[in-house]
DNA sequence: AAGGATGGATTACATGTGTAAGCTTTAGGT
DNA sequence: ACCTAAAGCTTACACATGTAATCCATCCTT
């Protein structure tokens, strides 16, 4: 079975532009990060290669450059950190961390609304 | 303001059994973690002297040694780390993320029921 | 009073991560 | 057929983290 591996904060932000925008050359990827971050060109061809490393990114040669593809799925990865972030916050437990958003308040009166029509939606 | 500090998961583990008891000795935290991890003493209280580095934990002497409480609320770390998962995983949205857990049924039916009242239970 | 046990302080060391610069190879232009 | 710019590959370096072992001071026991 293939293990989906674990991606860092700033491997996540490359990630996600690959996953909207695969095929695509470390360039466009770089292009794409400009706006939001203030990294080098250097950085983000580091971090590229680290997700080719541990396989969340494949590529294959176009003409002098790559084309990098997701290997991991989105899903897959969400999956992972999920379970990472409520076992260490929330020993596991789901509604313990819904019971604490709601609570918390960090929910407006229009999200509530817009939470109650996904569960209703569902299934 | 108090900043609220970066937890990492093995400190999480030590920081809840101190929200949950304190004050309390370096010993005690090691005997309530036997039970369900793997750590050597050392290594407890290399993580406890880490959290007062960092300032998540304080302590006085008590004898030959230190009873310690936690400087940092839980609620406030819940916050942070809450943060950070949302930002990294679903751009810093709850809604993203809820709408995330309910589609991929990861909720049973009576966990959305129990939602359900969580929501309208709420003011 | 001396010595051992015990608790905290210091040191250790590999791996991951953020952040990048320098080196090498080769596709493409002239 | 060359040469060079640019892409990828290698190296860098500090800090965080997981996981401890060793050192040191002191209090209790004999």
């Amino acid at each position: 079975m293939p293990t989906t591996p674990q991606i860092s904060d700033a491997e996540w932000r490359v990630m996600k532009i690959i996953w909207a925008n695969s095929p695509i050359t470390a360039n466009e990827v770089i292009d794409k990060l400009q706006d939001n971050t203030n990294w080098k060109p250097k950085t983000i061809k580091t971090l590229i290669r680290r997700l080719v490393d541990k396989k969340a990114l494949g590529f294959h040669q176009e003409g002098k450059s790559y084309l990098y593809f997701p290997i991991v799925l989105e899903r897959d990865c969400i999956k992972v950190e999920s379970e990472i972030f409520l076992k260490k916050v929330f020993d596991g437990s789901l509604n313990l961390m819904l019971a604490n958003f709601i609570e918390e308040q960090r929910l407006s009166e229009e999200e509530i609304e817009e939470l109650k029509g996904i569960i209703d939606g569902r299934k």
